[in-house]
DNA sequence: TGCCAGGCCCTCTTTAGGGCCTT
C-alpha cells in the first residue's frame, strides 16, 4: 500500500478492549480519535460498544469502563462502521500503533470494512526524537515534555486528544531543531525505520 | 481466578533472550 502523503487530514486514535489480542478473543470496548488539520484538533469521535461478553474485573479498574456501563451501548459492528466512514482518506497515529492497529483490522473485518490510509506510531517516533526521555510510556512522554493533561488516562478519548498533543509536540520540535517548515508523513515513515544513532543524520540532510 | 500477544529494539546478538509498550 503506498504511503498516503495527499491525505488531507490525520487522525489519532486509541482503543480500549478487553485484552491484548484479538487473536485470543479479545475485542473493542472503547474507541476515541481525534483529526488533525494544520496542526489543530478539528474533529472528534468517542464512542463505548459492546464486545458481547462480560469484561474482566482488571480492564473495568485499569480502565474505569464498568460492563454497567457498556449495557446498552451500540454493538462493535455498529460503532466500527460508523468509525471507518470517520477514517476513509485519513493516515492514522496511536501511540504504540501495532496495538491499535490489530485491534483495528481485526473489528473491520469483522464488517468486511477497510481504511485507506496508512499508520504511524507516535512511540516509535518519540524513541527516536525523545532518547533521553526516562520511558516512552504516553503518560511520562506528557508529563517530559510539560503538556497539559487535565483528564484521566486510559480513556479511549482522553488518551487520543494526549497522543495527538504529543505528536502536534513532536512536529514542533522537529522543525524548530533543524529549520524545517513542513514534515511529510513520508519523514515520519523514514524517521521510525532509522536507527536512533543515525536520526540526527536524516534530519540535517532532509530537504 | 489467573492467564493469554506481538512488534520493536538492545545486547552479554544474528544458531537468542529479554525489556519496553499497548489493554
Amino acid at each position: 500500500m503506498a504511503f498516503n502523503n495527499s491525505a488531507s487530514s490525520l487522525v489519532i486514535l486509541d482503543f480500549e478492549t478487553t485484552g491484548l489480542s484479538p487473536n485470543m478473543g479479545d475485542r473493542a470496548i472503547e474507541i476515541g480519535a481525534v483529526r488533525i488539520e494544520n496542526s489543530e484538533v478539528t474533529e472528534s469521535f468517542s464512542q463505548l460498544m459492546d464486545p458481547g461478553f462480560r469484561i474482566s474485573g482488571f480492564i473495568e479498574d485499569y480502565t474505569g469502563i464498568s460492563n454497567q456501563m457498556l449495557n446498552g451501548m451500540p454493538t462493535c459492528a455498529q460503532v466500527m462502521n460508523e468509525f471507518a466512514d470517520f477514517i476513509e482518506g485519513s493516515n492514522l497515529v496511536a501511540h504504540n500503533a501495532s496495538f491499535d492497529k490489530r485491534f483495528l483490522d481485526a473489528e473491520l473485518n469483522q464488517i468486511s470494512r477497510s481504511y485507506s490510509g496508512e499508520f504511524s506510531c507516535s512511540m516509535l517516533l518519540a524513541r527516536r526524537i525523545y532518547q533521553s526521555a526516562p520511558t516512552h510510556k504516553l503518560g511520562d512522554l506528557i508529563k517530559y515534555k510539560n503538556i497539559s493533561a487535565d483528564g484521566g488516562f486510559h480513556r479511549a478519548l482522553f488518551d487520543s486528544q494526549m497522543t495527538a498533543k504529543l505528536w502536534i509536540t513532536m512536529l514542533d520540535d522537529i522543525k524548530n531543531d533543524y529549520g524545517l517548515t513542513d514534515i511529510e508523513f513520508s519523514l515520519v515513515k523514514k524517521l521510525v525505520k532509522t536507527p536512533k544513532k543515525s536520526v540526527h543524520d536524516v534530519l540535517s540532510n532532509w530537504k
